[in-house]
DNA sequence: GCTATATATCGATACTTGCCAATATAGATA
DNA sequence: TATCTATATTGGCAAGTATCGATATATAGC
C-alpha cells in the first residue's frame, strides 16, 4: 500500500466525534490508523519512538522476531505513510518518527 | 475479526512514542487501530458518533452507500471492538459511540 | 576491482477481509 | 398465528497483505 499524501495534509482538523468525516478525510485518516492497525508494525514503531535520537534499522529486526525482508517491509510502509522518517548513515538506515504525523491523527480521535 | 476485550483494558496507559509495547498491548492495541483503519468503517463510526443520542442503524445504510449486510457487518466489528455500544429500541437499534474507548487510543499515540 | 555487510526487492504462499445476494431472526401489529 | 419490517447471519468470491527464502542493490574497506 501507498499513501500518496503525508497524513498531516488531512482536510480536516476536528475530532471524528464532531462532525461526520467526508469521504476523502475518511480515506486519508483510514490510512494512518490501517498502517497502525498490525501489531508487528505498531511494536517496530513504539522501538523507533523510543529512542529519542531514533533507530538503526539492524537494531530492529531481532526484537520484532521477524525475517529481515518482513522488518524491511514494515519499515517501507511506515515510511510511506509519512509516520516516520529515513536517514542514511554510513552502511546503515535510521528511522526516527516524525511526530507531527502523529499529533494529527490524534487530535481527530480526541473528544 | 472478534477482540475479547475491550479497548479500554489495554494494559499501558502511557503514549506508544514513551516506552516500546510489548507484545500483548501491541495486540490489543494495533485490534483498535485495524478497526478504524477502513475507510468505510472510520466514516461508519464518525457518523455515530456526530449525533449526541447515537443513530438508528436505519439511517447508516444510505449513507455509506454499501448493502445493508456490509453495513451489519461493519456495525457488529465497531460493537466487538468496544468502541460503539448498542441499544434496541422496538424494532430499531441505536448506536452510540463509547467515549472512554477512543479515549485510551487518543492517549497513546499522543506525544 | 573484490569482499563483506546492511538494506531493499522479488516471487510465491497462506491467511485475512470487504463485499454482496440470499436467507434467517426478531420485534411490532393486526 | 400471520405478516411486515429492521437487523443479523451465512456462504462464497475477489482483493489485499503478512510472511519468508532467494536475490539484488548499495556502501565501506581493503
Amino acid at each position: 500500500m501507498s499513501i500518496m499524501t503525508s497524513p498531516t495534509d488531512v482536510a480536516c482538523c476536528r475530532p471524528v466525534t464532531e462532525a461526520a468525516l467526508d469521504d476523502a478525510s475518511a480515506i486519508q485518516l483510514a490510512a494512518v490508523f490501517a498502517v497502525l492497525g498490525d501489531p508487528v508494525r505498531l511494536r517496530l514503531f513504539s522501538l523507533i519512538a523510543s529512542l529519542p535520537d531514533g533507530s538503526c534499522a539492524c537494531d530492529l529486526v531481532e526484537p520484532l522476531g521477524r525475517s529481515q525482508p518482513t522488518v524491511s517491509h514494515h519499515l517501507k510502509v511506515l515510511f510511506e505513510s509519512g509516520l516516520v522518517d529515513r536517514e542514511r548513515r554510513g552502511r546503515w538506515i535510521w528511522y526516527s518518527v516524525r511526530p507531527e504525523a502523529l499529533a494529527s491523527a490524534s487530535i481527530l480521535i480526541t473528544c
